[in-house]
DNA sequence: ATGTTCTGTTAAATTTTGTTATCTTGTGAT
DNA sequence: ATCACAAGATAACAAAATTTAACAGAACAT
C-alpha cells in the first residue's frame, strides 16, 4: 500500500471535512482511495467524526451533518445593537459593494455612518405612514415621550410639518438629519 | 447493468428530490434509467422517501409530497375591504370556529362586528408602539390629517393620553369604541 | 524499554440489491 | 358487468456490498 496523504488522523479529519463541504456527500471507496488508508480507518475516522456531530454517517458513504444554507432566511438583526429590527422603525442601509444591513432605528442607523461613505442608499421609514425616505432629506424627533426602540429616541418623518405636529403631542427635539447626528454624537460623548 | 450513478441510497435519495422538486412527477421506469439501477432498488427508496413524508407514490411513479411553491405565506387581504393588510395599522379577528381572520385597519375592523359576536377576541394594533389591544379597549383618533388607510381615517391607541397627544399634532376626534362605531356607521349611511 | 494509540487484516454480522415469482390494479373487449 | 390481459407493485430469496468486531503488528510518546 502506498503512503496514505497523511499518518496524522487530525490532518485527515479537516481534509474530509474540506472535501465535505466542497462535495456534499462522499463514498467510503473513494475516501480510501484518496486517503489511502483501509477501510477500516476510514470508518474510524468517520465515527470520530460523527461522534462531535461534524458529518453524517450514511450507509456507503458520509454527508455533510448540516445544510449548507440554511432555509430560514431569518431576519437580520441590528448591525448596530445587535437588537431585533421592527419594521415600523428599520433603516435600510445598502453598501457599494452589494450590501444590505439594516439598522433597528434612526438612532442606530444614524449612529452607523462613516465618512469613508460607502454607502449607496440609507433609507428610514417614516413613523407615521410607513413609507421608506432618504435618510438625510427626513426631519426626526428625538427625545420624545415615545421610546419604541433604542434611547435617545428618535423618529423618522418624511416630512417636516408631521415631524413638529408629532412635538406638538409627544414632546422632544425637531431636527434635520446633521441635528440628529451631532446630538446623539454629543450623548455618546457625555456618559 | 451499468454502474449506478451512486452506490450510496442516502445520495439517490437526494437526487431524487431534487430531480422531482424540479420535474413535479416522474415514473419509476424513468428513475431506474437515470439512476441504473433495478426496479426494486427505485421501489424501496421511494418507501424509504414516503415514509418520511417526503414524496408520494402514486401509481407508476412518484410525485412531491407537498405544494412546490409555499415559501410565501401570503398575507391575506381585508375580510371588509379586501385590501393590503398593513402590518402597522392591522386588526386580527379569532372566530369561536377557529378562523382568524384580517382587517386591513380599525376602520374596517370596526365596521365588521355584528350582533351575532361570534367573535372570541378582537385586537388592534397601536399605532404608536405596534403593540396589540383589545379593540374595545382602545383609544381612537378618527378623521386626523394622517391617512394611511381607509377614510374616515381611524387609528388606534392603547392609552387615551397617547390618542390625545396624537390629536394634537394631527387634528381628528379622540372617541372610544363606542364613539368610533356611532360614528363610522353615521358615516355610512349619510351617502 | 514500555505502555498507549493507531492501522490493517480477517472474519462475522448486517444491510442492500437484483432476480424471480406472485399478487394487484387498470384497461379494453366481449 | 365480466373476463382476459398487460402493467405495475409486492414478496421471497440468494448474492453482493457494507459495516462491525476482534486481534495482532506498527507507530508513537514518555
Amino acid at each position: 500500500m502506498e503512503k496514505p496523504i497523511s499518518k496524522i488522523p487530525a490532518a485527515r479529519y479537516k481534509q474530509i471535512l474540506e472535501w465535505l463541504e466542497q462535495e456534499g456527500i462522499i463514498s467510503i471507496q473513494e475516501l480510501q482511495e484518496r486517503l489511502n488508508v483501509s477501510h477500516m480507518t476510514v470508518h474510524r475516522d468517520l465515527d470520530h467524526l460523527a461522534a462531535q456531530q461534524q458529518v453524517k454517517k450514511v450507509r456507503g458513504g458520509v454527508m455533510r451533518a448540516r445544510d449548507p444554507l440554511p432555509p430560514t432566511p431569518q431576519r437580520q438583526n441590528c448591525s448596530m445593537c445587535g437588537g431585533r429590527v421592527l419594521n415600523r422603525t428599520e433603516v435600510v442601509i445598502h453598501r457599494s459593494n452589494g450590501e444590505r444591513i439594516l439598522a433597528c432605528c434612526p438612532h442606530c442607523g444614524i449612529m452607523m455612518i462613516t465618512d469613508s461613505s460607502e454607502e449607496v442608499s440609507i433609507l428610514a421609514r417614516d413613523f407615521i405612514y410607513g413609507r421608506m425616505v432618504n435618510i438625510f432629506q427626513a426631519t426626526y424627533v428625538v427625545d420624545s415621550e415615545v421610546r419604541v426602540c433604542c434611547v435617545p429616541s428618535t423618529l423618522c418623518f418624511a416630512s417636516m410639518s408631521d415631524a413638529q405636529k408629532f412635538q406638538h403631542g409627544f414632546e422632544g427635539k425637531v431636527l434635520n438629519f446633521k441635528g440628529v447626528h451631532d446630538y446623539l454624537m454629543r450623548a455618546h460623548h457625555h456618559h
